[in-house]
DNA sequence: TTCCATTGTCGGCCTTTCCGACAAAAGGT
DNA sequence: ACCTTTTGTCGGAAAGGCCGACAATGGAA
């Protein structure tokens, strides 16, 4: 997995999309790197299940890992501006997957800092619990696509969804982003509620809901 | 409806696509004609249901339809030349389609003569007819995109499927063409017979066969 | 044959995209 | 502080693509 925040040259017209070496290393199939410039065709599914198709070459001087052909498609559509960050992840399956995150518009509070490419491990939590205990501040690596479920929510959102009590047969809208960014709503109705990992974590309070939806024209 | 074999400049990469008087006035919706360059974007599905965008402008001196952005990627995706046709119809929903036949590769024989965008009609048939019983000749206008299944196919297939018999739970193998033209084999498994269309052809030689299938990698 | 409507091809011009050069930035010693 | 590796931005070149000019084509008068 990694995640790169875009820079002017990635998202001009002029070019392509420079890969950090490391990420292109890590994350893609490996080129063939006899050949003067090793190139290949990447495809990458968005949480959509839309494919995207990159031509990933590794070329310059010196060398470096680039997105050209399919890279200004993505950005057009997803209309990504400098400083949004893209997120490129290999699934349990080896299918590549592909996200993106806006830069914080400056609006509201809760602006996370986010640190690029490291998983959550055991010892930068405790850091955070010692933090905690001394009123001090850390910084959190916010992530929803990098993991399927674990979210980092604002404490008010969490106390106000104890007091609503999901059952099957309660409706609901919500929204969804789509390819062109545009906001579109969604109506449905649960039709099933589970604990989300009852054996990780027992006692959860959070609920896995399966939902019947549809697209409100 | 209507067919065009493709111009050596509908096909290169230089600019887009003629499109033939009659055939944007009768198929594609309207244009305001008081604009100095009216334009619409069209929007039609190709035989997956796939949607393919064009931007049609009625533009030049002397003025003239065309199909612009949208064009090129449809050539490049489909693998279109010089030669080959493609087709655009209208459904019974109003909705616009497009599909292309690929030109005659001059293999083996069966090369039917096309007429562009006309409907067999009464007296071409006895006008056929005539034809076979002074076994003159007589051309044929096959185009298997413009109805669901009416078909010509060669006598000794046809001869040959009259050997077979079809049942539910026989399986098959076969391919189809996908976007990019290359050829994608499939196997399946028949789940339903039934007659065409007991109606308009009581009796008739053709089936009609509900199928399930699933790609082969 | 002549005229006219249609449409195929081209040059001009602008945008997009690909490439290595180079330098700025980051990281290691 | 110095060197090495990595990567951001740029100019140049090639390709893509939109436009009307003009000519070739074919049908009608």
């Amino acid at each position: 997995m990694f995640c790169k925040t875009l820079t002017a040259s990635d998202t001009s017209t002029h070019g392509g999309f420079s890969v950090p070496r490391r990420a292109a290393e890590d994350c893609f199939p490996p080129l063939d790197y006899t050949q003067q410039r090793p190139s290949q065709e990447l495809v990458a599914k968005d949480l959509h299940g839309f494919e995207w198709r990159f031509r990933h070459i590794y070329r310059g001087q010196p060398r470096r890992h680039l997105l050209t052909t399919g890279w200004s498609a993505f950005v057009n559509k997803k209309k990504l501006v400098s400083g949004d960050a893209v997120l490129f992840l290999r699934g349990e399956d080896g299918e590549l997957r592909l996200g993106f995150r806006r830069a914080a518009q400056g609006k509201r509070g809760a602006k996370f800092s986010v640190l690029s490419g490291e998983q959550l491990n055991q010892s930068s939590l405790i850091d955070a619990v010692n933090a905690i205990s001394k009123r001090s501040v850390f910084n959190i690596c916010y992530n929803p696509r990098a993991s399927s479920s674990e979210f980092i929510i604002p404490l008010h959102k969490f106390l106000k969804s104890l007091d609503l009590s999901f059952y099957v047969g309660m409706r609901f809208r919500t929204r969804f982003e789509t390819e062109d960014a545009a906001e579109r709503r969604y109506m449905g109705i649960i039709t099933r509620i589970s604990d989300l990992d009852p054996v990780r974590w027992p006692g959860s309070k959070w609920r896995c809901l399966v939902v019947c939806m549809c697209y409100i024209h």
